[in-house]
DNA sequence: AATATAACGTGTAATTTTTACACTAAGCAA
DNA sequence: TTGCTTAGTGTAAAAATTACACGTTATATT
């Protein structure tokens, strides 16, 4: 009556743009492989999902197999199934991308050695990388740039306190585009998810500024339901 | 040296949310399915991937194949993989969605007998769906109803030549709330992006309409790229 | 021919949001 | 004390959004 298998088998992956920023600079996270294939190239951290895993509980298994983070949200953006786009096969890959802050955490030590090690990179400087993973940032990255642009997403990647020109900065290096410094506040606060707190930046050779904190429950509550159009 | 298999194999699949606008009602192309598992249910339109063709490639195949629609382009939203998802293996889907206009075309066809019926269904009821397309479904739709509130993409839903009053109405139809009528013709006036027809709607038993017809050129010229804090 | 019906098509004022733009204040370093 | 560097701030103009109501026109009915 039927003419499929009994039970299907699937190989698949997920591959993680993990967005940093550092010195005023977006970097992401590469991995070096040291495995075939596309041994010793950079490529995103990632790799096959298990039979019996969650794609994201995947992501998370696999960012920190490869990169030693912990406990990271990632949000699926894309999957990519061109038919050569794996060497040994058809592989689908479901990529997600996250923004997460690298204030302390210095040190980047790969669990597995399927890495041999994980670093950041600058936007700016990517090196031509394995598989389609420069075809996978490239679109993670205009994801997020779109993304910012009407949805205050971008607090994740600075330390929990910063100053409104921090902030600044971050949007101009996303943007790829300078803004009125004016304007950008008085939007900011507008928003009405940061918290100012009773503290200055500390360690600065000029006037310190005000600190402040992304306040996640305004957050929600703001930015649940809200677009253009719908507003009416 | 190496100990993985040296040809991957993959299953998985691709399914489609097809939406079209008849009578003032927003509906969703499904078919009744003639294969185990989920016999006689009602399902998105989708199949398996072949191994040589490509996502978007399958994706027009099987419709054409379940529906007799042909030359749909549908866009990627989402990836589906929860483990228990598919009754006979771990088979991911790739969830795709397209508008398109339901004029003339009255019958739908399926060509492969996998489906027994192909069938428009308001959206407002819906029945339960094989597998977990209910829920593939859902945020198909969340995805348009969102999209649409930032990007005049609903044109695709309506016959070449319309009136205000009809774009109105599948707006109403997809935001789920009535609009201004001056203020919606305003906005979409000032868009930019349709072409007064020196027409009127025929056949109505009241003062007739003017039509419109859409631009695609200057559709492309405007929404390429612009959004709301990128704009400065 | 007159009338009723039903949707068409239109404008304005108030409010809100966005944009453009430049100088003083504060803190640190020399 | 002076110089340097970034912090922090306001306003006016323009643009976009909202709220709101009635005369017009084509058709159908009598």
């Amino acid at each position: 009556m039927e003419n499929l298998p009994l039970q299907f088998e699937s190989v698949f992956s997920v591959d993680c743009v993990i967005f940093g920023f550092d010195e005023g600079e977006l970097k992401i996270l590469l991995i070096e492989r040291n495995e075939d294939p596309f041994k010793d190239w950079f490529a995103l951290p990632g790799n096959l999902v298990d039979n019996n895993e969650s794609i994201e509980g995947a992501a998370e298994r696999i960012l920190y197999e490869l990169t030693g983070l912990k406990g990271i949200y990632m949000e699926q953006y894309y999957t990519f199934g061109e038919v050569g786009r794996h060497p040994r096969g058809r592989v689908l890959t479901v990529a997600y991308y996250a923004m997460i802050r690298l204030n302390g955490q210095k040190e980047l030590k790969p669990v597995s050695n399927y890495a041999r090690q994980a670093v950041w990179v600058n936007v700016k400087e990517m090196p031509e990388l394995a598989f389609d993973h420069s075809k996978i940032f490239k679109k993670g990255f205009d994801k997020i740039r779109n993304k910012i642009s009407y949805q205050p997403i971008a607090f994740e990647l600075l330390p929990e306190k910063f100053t409104l020109t921090q902030l600044q900065s971050l949007y101009e290096v996303i943007l790829n585009k300078t803004l009125d410094k004016r304007n950008f506040r008085k939007k900011m606060l507008a928003y009405d998810i940061l918290k100012e707190l009773d503290e200055k930046q500390k360690g600065v050779s000029y006037r310190a500024a005000k600190l402040y904190k992304f306040d996640k429950r305004k957050y929600a509550k703001h930015f649940n339901k809200e677009l253009s159009f719908a507003k009416e």
